[in-house]
DNA sequence: TAGGCCATCTGGTCCT
DNA sequence: AGGACCAGATGGCCTA
C-alpha cells in the first residue's frame, strides 16, 4: 500500500465512473484478496452465470475508502506518544471516546492537570461510598503535566 | 508460526 | 431498480 490516499481516491473513483468493462489488473479487480476470488464465476467449468459484481465491488471498494479517510480524520485528532503512532481502527475508536471524555473533564474542571480524577471525585462526593471504588486512569490525564 | 489487523468480495436488507 | 449499508468469509501482510 504504497499508494498515496489522493492516488487511492482517483483510481477508485475511475473504477467507478468507468465501472466495469476492465477486466484488466488493477490493484483488485475481480479477486482481491478475500472471498470465494470468483467474480466472474462462470468460467470454464462454472454453470451459473451470476450477474458481473465489479460495478458492486468498486461501489463497495470507494465506500470502505471513504470509511478510512474518516478514520484518518479521527485518527488526527487524537494526540499520542510518538505523535505518529500506528492505531488500529478499533484503538482509534477507544482512544477518541477516552480523549472525548477526558476534553470534557477539563471543561468541567476548570484545569488540564488530571480533569478525568478530579471530575470523579466531584461526582462522587469524593468517595463515600464505604466500599473500595477503581479508579480508572484517564490515559491523557497520565501525559498531561 | 500463531494471532491480529486489514482489504476485498459477496449476499442480504433497507432506503430512496 | 439501484444504491447504501452491513456482516460474514477469506486470504494476505506483519509482528511478537
Amino acid at each position: 500500500m504504497a499508494i498515496s490516499s489522493a492516488e487511492t481516491a482517483s483510481y477508485l473513483l475511475m473504477a467507478l465512473t468507468h465501472d466495469s468493462h476492465s477486466h484488466s489488473q488493477s490493484p483488485s479487480d475481480g479477486s482481491g484478496s478475500g472471498g470465494a476470488g470468483d467474480s466472474e464465476d462462470s468460467q470454464t467449468g462454472g454453470r451459473r452465470r451470476r450477474p458481473p459484481r465489479q460495478k458492486i465491488n468498486a461501489r463497495e471498494r470507494y465506500r470502505t475508502f471513504n470509511v478510512n479517510a474518516a478514520y484518518e480524520a479521527l485518527r488526527s485528532m487524537i494526540p499520542t506518544e510518538p505523535i505518529n503512532r500506528k492505531l488500529s481502527k478499533i484503538e482509534i475508536i477507544r482512544l477518541a471516546s477516552s480523549y472525548i471524555n477526558h476534553l470534557s473533564s477539563t471543561l468541567q474542571a476548570g484545569t488540564d492537570f488530571q480533569p478525568c480524577l478530579l471530575h470523579k471525585y466531584e461526582n462522587e462526593g469524593g468517595g463515600a461510598g464505604g466500599h473500595t471504588r477503581r479508579i480508572s486512569i484517564c490515559t491523557f490525564c497520565l501525559k498531561s503535566k
